[in-house]
DNA sequence: ACTTATTCCTGCGTGC
DNA sequence: TGCACGCAGGAATAAG
């Protein structure tokens, strides 16, 4: 679900409610999510402003007058959401935020994560890319940087199909599963294709696509499967847009196949047999 | 040095 | 209705 569509479209709500507001309180309600949670954490933050909101790949990144930066990955069934300052606390509630906008108006950050695949960390803003989570990144999926070249020199070297050379984060970041298979699907490539096999006008259209529909999916709001909601309680629309994730055994769009449902690294995988020819 | 399998969680749908 | 099982969008780490 939080794939870099949805923490795009979290990002881009809490740039408008969240930028130079001033943090009042940190509540945590759980110790551990996928990694143990630095509880200073609360300190650092009490009275500082938010002076910035970044993103690399699914990492939102929260900047503070401290030159700190709080790092959020929303793991597998994450979400945040803002909410009024009366908000009641539910389940997998995990951290609340308490802050003031600029307005004087009060309001609460919330980090829901019912499976707790997710992660919060505090950083030197200074030394961000020494953090081990963020160091071994790759080129995020809709930076200017990812560039053809790269992609073919890449490619030419991986010998694994292509579509987990797409989740690969260490190559570029911000793909996940449902874009994966969407992305093939546009730029007509069979998944189980092995990278290094991809030619030049391939790796070309794939490039294009990566672009071409992770920006569509940012203007729909994202993809709302199970859990994910916008900072705003709202689902995403890209779900009703997407041409074969989710469409096992229904009529591909295009051609009228039938959708089918592979296993790749022990995840789903759609393909439309006929327009992604082996 | 690469590639693949395992693992961390909770909850929901399916089939017996 | 109950229970066991498989599965879910991530990705570091262990194992091969």
């Amino acid at each position: 679900m939080p794939e870099l569509p949805e923490v795009e479209t979290s990002r881009n709500y809490l740039k408008q409610t969240l930028l130079n507001s001033k943090i009042i309180s940190v509540q945590f309600n759980v110790l551990k999510l996928r990694w143990k949670i630095n509880l200073d954490i609360k300190f650092f933050l009490n009275n500082m402003i938010i002076i910035k909101i970044d993103r690399i790949g699914k990492y939102i990144l929260i900047k503070t007058s401290n030159k700190k930066t709080l790092i959020l990955h929303l793991g597998m069934s994450g979400y945040l959401s803002v909410s009024k300052f009366n908000y009641k606390k539910i389940k997998h509630d995990h951290m609340i935020i308490n802050f003031e906008r600029k307005n004087g108006e009060k309001k609460k950050l919330v980090f829901n994560d019912q499976r707790r695949f997710g992660h919060i960390d505090l950083y030197d803003t200074s030394n961000l890319n020494n953090h081990f989570l963020i160091k071994n990144l790759g080129i995020d999926a809709l930076s200017e940087d990812l560039k053809i070249d790269f992609l073919k020199k890449t490619f030419s070297m991986k010998k694994t199909t292509i579509k987990t050379v797409l989740l690969d984060q260490k190559i570029i970041c911000g793909i996940g599963n449902i874009y994966a298979s969407e992305i093939l699907f546009y730029s007509k490539i069979y998944p189980l294709k092995k990278a290094c096999h991809l030619n030049a006008l391939e790796t070309t259209l794939l490039l294009d696509k990566i672009k071409f529909v992770l920006t569509k999916a940012i203007l729909n709001g994202g993809t709302t499967i199970k859990d994910y909601k916008k900072p705003d309680g709202k689902v995403g629309y890209f779900k009703q847009k997407l041409k074969v994730y989710g469409r096992e055994k229904l009529k591909c769009y295009d051609c009228e196949s039938i959708i089918l449902k592979i296993d790749i690294n022990k995840r789903a995988t759609y393909i439309c047999p006929q327009c992604q020819k082996k």
